[in-house]
DNA sequence: GTTCTATTTCGAAGAATATCGAAATAGCCT
DNA sequence: AGGCTATTTCGATATTCTTCGAAATAGAAC
């Protein structure tokens, strides 16, 4: 049932509000950021922030620390690299495509 | 603007179905499979499956070509690829990830 | 313990999605 | 042309999503 899962992560990626939002996380890296500066990044409703970010962390994608009453957000860096690799998983089977890992590696 | 159209390609991925079916042809290869296989193996309404290749068509994710009657869907790697990179950018500017290249060059 | 800030939950409205069956179209074959 | 198979379009329905503002909660500081 691997596939539902990355259904799920895919879906949560594919709104361009958490798309956007979740790659500021991932700019971010380790340091994170707090759900205010991102409030703010996107310039939307707190609520809506807050319910997205939910799908997000739902999925793995995302996870949140709490410091004092501001609640850090960090990209879930493993999670994203199981994802690409269920993607490019058995892309290579039929050795017609120019393989993720040039672009990887590159 | 390239992250709404990264958005439509990972929404289009996020169901299950499309997923499933997308697999399908990434595993197929340039082979690809006439549309009618993929009713069966998915065992839902044709015109259900109409539906959702079409979304995939719209994407850019799946490319379709006549062969008399029957219509081939062929998965477009190097999109599949473009997505791939459009995730993983910036993933390691931090430092703080393992990266993707390590999953794709093993 | 009250007050302040940060964030979430609630409730609601409008838009988009997923699914199906029935009917329409595309292209081949006789 | 007429019929056959493969696929799409149409129309309809139930579900889910997005977004907001208002109200509720979490935690710190006084």
């Amino acid at each position: 049932m691997k596939l539902k899962q990355a259904a799920k992560q895919l879906e949560a990626l594919g709104n361009p509000t958490r798309l956007n939002l979740y790659r500021i996380l991932v700019r971010a890296g380790e340091a994170g950021r707090p759900v205010g500066y991102l409030q703010e990044s996107l310039g939307i409703a707190a609520s809506t922030l807050s319910h997205h970010l939910h799908r997000l962390i739902l999925t793995g994608l995302v996870s949140q620390e709490r410091q004092a009453t501001t609640l850090i957000c960090r990209a879930n860096y493993p999670v994203m690299n199981d994802l690409i690799g269920f993607l490019a998983d058995e892309c290579c089977a039929d050795a017609a495509c120019s393989p993720a890992a040039d672009e990887a590696a590159a």
